[in-house]
RNA sequence: GGGCCCGUAGCUUAGCUUGGUGGAGCGCACGGCUGAUAACCGUGAGGUCCUGCGUUCGAAUCGCAGCGGGCCCA
């Protein structure tokens, strides 16, 4: 049986004991198991990072995928889902070497790579299994006994095989090459892991003395002094002009300069030059080949060694001299030009960012601390021009926010250039959500993208699985642990980290000894083979078979670059093709001002904050309402604390039929719907047209990931059609005490909507809707589905739909609100009914709905008779002004015109306009008795309404309230007045809705006394008093007695219990 | 510096694809209802549609340039 329920909406109660009721009920597990026939569905979850804590951001990412896939559950697809989990990488190995105070690897090598790596696995784990425990909170449903984690073996195995394949595919390069580098860190970092932030660096314009000829100097612009002891060389751009200008300094010398013509003005202000002249020009295609000496040749031996010359690059712009600084071994556009021209990688810094001993003077400095030796070097040797500061955006490293260098150092690569042409394609084959996300953003990152450095020099990592022989150099790739074993002659099993693989070695042919390489792989590696490592690929195949790849991903924008980009380049390798057939981008959560979340700013909201003061499921609507998912989303608790009274009027809606139905034993498996047709009335036919308008609206936002839409579609049914108009409609029925057909239909209809609406809000608001469900569904019919997840979405019954009647509805509500405006205008409250309301119908369709829909006009305006004017006629009981036009009158009657606007004024506007239709003039009579010809130019008209009566404007015309009293409706208006003062009064005693009461008013005015009088059963019923007492001389007495003033009109009541 | 997205009332937003008098919700003010009641409803005020230029008879909508915000890159 339907229960009453009492409570007003209580989040924190209700979720307790939903999640208690999923627990016990095991009821994830069983959707799932409902849906085994279902058509597959592999959705593959993007592994957060195991920092401890969720946030906004990772909230509303699992919420859409939550909601998704739900929904997909109830259209019975059959989801597979395996949350996953980022564990490894430096993130944790700054956290754990914070914990353990250390500053650099030494401290590391000392503590011991094995405690080192178990304390890092330790602490991801910890992590791992708070934040499961928030994400549960949020009310999402995935596999969390059974998620995929990168530090498994199984999943090291899955990024092994992967990198066998691109060894066999000929994508795997290894060689120096320039890398992001943190010198704290001592590893190179991903392109993905440099953060950008204003810094400020030295600006120095140094002078390269040009061999061979006599106080020449080549003009170089650099913000890092520490990099010119590894010059190389100079780049220009071939089709700059260059000019080589004679420069006059403050102490009178002179100097000859070289630099881009467009910036000698620049160079010469930098230097504080008195004067210039320019002495020859050149393209600097002629430039090139220029020999020049190194400016610290002397410092530096090696140095001396190189020869310098001036060579051409396109990438040169026209900023500073326009002439570049190229340290092949410091840079990545200096290292190609340096790859192009063969020139040496020179490179004398060593991992801790401190100089080697091939920097001669240098060796052992820190390179920051070398910028300011060097500036001294030079200016000691008369080659600065200038010197000062630049503030620029630079990168630093993410996680410990050490600026980084850039370093030629042996990396391992993933050869991303060689596949670019397919991978494009295969975009084009993805459907993205928007499309411009993958036609646009996607596409652009992927035209850009170079060669992907895998290789890390850390610990808590994949170790990179290649064994190079020490003896003649050979390398060996190795795909599984199996193999592994195999190959280096192991019977016990091993870990797949460090140092514990490091320790396994192969004997090669040659009689040497393979050893691994020491690398890990970046971690951008680990979460790009989820979607088979998942799956358990390579160790199986039958799964992957079977669902790979995903039918569906989902993540914020910023995963362009990352997870988007890393499992398409991995998937390329591994099988040539794209892991995901559709990907949804969504946005990022911002501040209420727009700006991002972060620490720093201290603008941070925990969602688990917003959860234990609304609730989940507000927390859900929220985020999924508040704005379209690839939009970003600007927080904002005002709208939070909106969508959570929303859901409260909806938890009011669903329980204000209950005690009526639970009163009234109304069982929903007894009376069908059809049962009771015949006593449908037009609202009952409405509401069950737009609940199947609503399901194919939900339906269709849906189809393209707009969830925004689907839950604004639901809220706002919740909100206008349920609570503001249809309960209103069927509440005088509810009360009814007989065993009515009239209720009964009432009944049967909410019910009906009920239960859609139930279904409707449960991949949204899955607390709610489970609370909802047990009560309303599984309460009435045991065989039904254990769960409101394990339902059958809404199928749209066409039966239902009437878009006429909903026209029609749409139309009556809007004649109902501009009464309410009239009734105002006329001081006249709801509660006192009126003799009519009149509609001017602008079309057939007005007059149509007013006709069809007519009680339910006149039970809303609380109106005694709807009137009906003719389409587009007027009222006829309308005046009609004149109001002449000066204008007209005054250059046709001249001085005669002051005469003849008052008289016009008083003509009957309907008699003026019918004697200008028919005669075209009409004959006025003046106050002198004479008479004038007036025409239709002269008069404007105004219509006025009768005496009483007030009008607005509605979608179907105008509408006019008559509130014109007759003792009838006064004695109406006044009974109402005192019924509601004594239902007020029975509520201030906490009286039980059916108990009874003795009641007595005394009225002193008797007019008004006469009136209420002749309703004095009618109230008596009304406010259930078995003794009722009314007159002027009446004792006032009871429990509560009160004094009122009823419109002026002094009363006094008194009631008591029976 | 580049790519993509966003900019509409105090706040959150719809409308923009396909040009034709900008529509909601919250908040505010006033009023109503009182058998959902510490709930609910109505009415009203409130807009340089970021700025400028252009296309057009007509631009929130299309184009260009700029400004501000976000993500990503250099």
């Amino acid at each position: 049986m339907i229960k009453e329920i009492t409570a007003k909406y209580n989040a924190e109660q209700i979720e307790k004991k939903v999640t208690q009721f999923w627990e016990d009920s095991d009821a994830y597990r069983k959707t799932r198991e409902h849906r085994k026939t279902g058509k597959r569905l592999f959705f593959v979850d993007g592994p957060p990072y195991t920092t401890g804590h969720i946030h906004l951001g990772t909230a509303w990412n699992k919420i859409i995928k939550d909601s998704i896939l739900r929904y997909y559950s109830m259209n019975n697809r059959n989801i597979l889902e395996r949350p996953g989990w980022d564990m490894h990488g430096l993130p944790i190995e700054v956290r754990v070497e914070g914990l353990l105070g250390f500053k650099s690897k030494k401290d590391i090598e000392s503590f011991g790579v094995e405690n080192f790596i178990e304390k890092c696995k330790e602490f991801a784990l910890t992590q791992k299994q708070a934040m499961t425990e928030q994400f549960q909170k949020l009310g999402v449903w995935m596999q969390w006994e059974e998620p995929y984690m990168t530090l498994k073996d199984d999943y090291i195995e899955a990024a092994w095989w992967t990198l066998k394949q691109a060894q066999e595919k000929d994508l795997l390069d290894v060689g120096k090459r320039v890398v992001n580098w943190c010198p704290r860190c001592e590893t190179a970092i991903a392109d993905s892991e440099v953060e950008y932030a204003d810094r400020t660096d030295p600006s120095i314009y140094v002078k390269f003395k040009v061999k061979g000829e006599e106080n020449t100097f080549i003009v170089i612009w650099t913000t890092t002094p520490w990099t010119i002891p590894s010059n190389i060389a100079v780049a220009v751009h071939p089709s700059f002009e260059y000019a080589k200008f004679r420069a006059i300094r403050q102490d009178g010398k002179e100097e000859i300069l070289i630099a881009a013509t467009t910036l000698i003005e620049n160079v010469i202000r930098k230097g504080r030059y008195t004067n210039y002249e320019i002495l020859e020009t050149m393209l600097g295609e002629d430039v090139a080949g220029l020999e020049y000496e190194s400016p610290l040749a002397d410092l530096i031996p090696r140095q001396a060694e190189f020869k310098h010359n001036v060579y051409e690059a396109e990438y040169v712009t026209a900023e500073n001299t326009g002439c570049v600084h190229i340290a092949p071994g410091h840079g990545m556009d200096d290292f190609n030009v340096g790859v192009k021209n063969s020139l040496p990688i020179f490179c004398p810094v060593g991992p801790n960012g401190s100089y080697t001993e091939e920097a001669g003077k240098y060796a052992g400095m820190n390179i920051r601390d070398a910028n300011a030796v060097v500036i001294e070097d030079l200016l000691e040797r008369d080659r600065l021009l200038a010197e000062g500061t630049v503030t620029h955006r630079y990168g630093h490293c993410w996680r410990c926010k050490t600026p980084i260098i850039y370093l030629a150092t042996e990396q391992w690569f993933l050869k991303i250039t060689d596949l670019k042409e397919k991978m494009l394609e295969e975009i084009d084959s993805v459907d993205w959500y928007p499309d411009w996300a993958g036609s646009a953003r996607f596409r652009t990152w992927v035209e850009g993208a170079r060669d992907w450095c895998i290789s890390r020099q850390r610990y808590w990592g994949i170790p990179i699985p290649v064994w190079k022989c020490r003896k003649c150099g050979k390398l060996e790739v190795i795909g599984t642990k199996a193999e592994l074993l195999e190959k280096a002659g192991i019977e016990n099993d091993i870990e797949l980290h460090r140092p514990y693989v490091d320790k396994v070695t192969i004997p090669c042919e040659c009689g040497g000894e393979k050893k691994r390489v020491e690398d890990v792989f970046d971690v951008w590696f680990d979460s790009a083979v989820a979607s088979w490592a998942t799956l358990k690929y390579p160790q199986t195949q039958d799964q992957f078979d079977e669902w790979w790849p995903a039918d569906f991903i989902t993540e914020g924008h910023d995963q362009t670059r990352g997870w988007f980009y890393s499992q398409l380049g991995a998937s390329m390798v591994g099988f040539g093709r794209a892991p995901y057939k559709s990907v949804l981008m969504h946005g990022f959560t911002l501040d209420a001002g727009g700006k991002k979340m972060s620490k720093s700013l201290g603008n941070v909201i925990s969602p688990l904050e917003i959860i234990d003061r609304f609730g989940a499921d507000t927390l859900r609507a929220y985020v999924l309402s508040a704005s379209a998912p690839w939009d970003d989303l600007k927080f904002n608790l005002e709208e939070i604390e909106t969508v959570h009274r929303s859901i409260n009027i909806l938890w009011n809606v669903f329980r204000f039929p209950l005690p009526y139905m639970a009163l009234d034993k109304f069982d929903p498996m007894k009376v069908s719907l059809d049962s009771v047709k015949d006593a449908l009335r037009e609202e009952d036919r409405w509401i069950l047209s737009r609940a199947q308008s609503v399901v194919k609206a939900v339906d269709e936002a849906m189809s393209g990931y707009l969830l925004h839409k689907a839950v604004r579609e639901i809220l706002e049914f919740a909100l206008e059609d349920l609570s503001r108009w249809y309960i209103q409609l069927i509440r005088p029925r509810t009360w009814t005490e007989a065993d009515d057909p009239d209720k009964l239909a009432a009944y049967c209809v909410l019910y009906e909507v009920y239960v859609t609406i139930t279904k409707l809000i449960s991949p949204f608001m899955p607390y709610l809707a489970e609370e909802m469900y047990q009560n309303l569904i599984r309460n009435v019919d045991p065989k039904a589905n254990e769960s409101v997840h394990m339902s059958d979405w809404p199928k749209v019954n066409e039966t239902y739909l009437d878009p006429e009647l909903e026209a029609a509805m749409s139309t009556a509500r809007s004649i109902v609100e501009a009464a309410s405006n009239a009734r105002q205008k006329a001081g006249r409250k709801l509660r006192w009914p009126i003799s009519r309301i009149v509609v001017s119908p602008e079309s057939e369709a007005a007059a149509k709905a007013v006709d069809r829909l007519r009680s339910v006009l006149m039970d809303q305006t609380n109106s005694k008779a709807i009137v009906l004017t003719g389409v587009g006629q007027s009222w006829d009981e309308l005046g009609l002004e004149v109001i002449p036009d000066p204008g007209k009158i005054g250059p046709v009657f001249k001085k005669d015109a002051g005469k003849v606007i008052p008289a016009l004024q008083k003509v009957e506007g309907f008699a003026l306009k019918k004697a200008f239709a028919e005669n075209g003039e009409f004959e006025l009579l003046l106050a002198d008795g004479t008479t004038v010809t007036v025409t239709p130019g002269m008069a404007n008209y105004k219509e006025t309404l009768p005496e009483g009566t007030a009008s607005a404007e509605s979608d179907a015309g105008l509408v006019y309230v008559d509130a014109n009293l007759t003792p009838e409706l006064e004695a109406e208006g006044y009974s109402r007045e005192v019924i509601r003062r004594l239902q007020d009064m029975r509520k201030e005693l906490d009286l039980i809705v059916d108990e009874n009461i003795r009641a007595s008013v005394w009225i002193e005015d008797k007019r008004v006394l006469a009136l209420v009088e002749t309703l004095k059963d009618l109230i008596a019923e009304e406010v259930r008093a078995d003794v009722f007492n009314i007159g002027s001389g009446t004792e006032v007495s009871g429990a509560l007695v009160k004094d009122w003033d009823v419109e002026g009109i002094a009363m006094k009541m008194g009631i008591a219990k029976k």
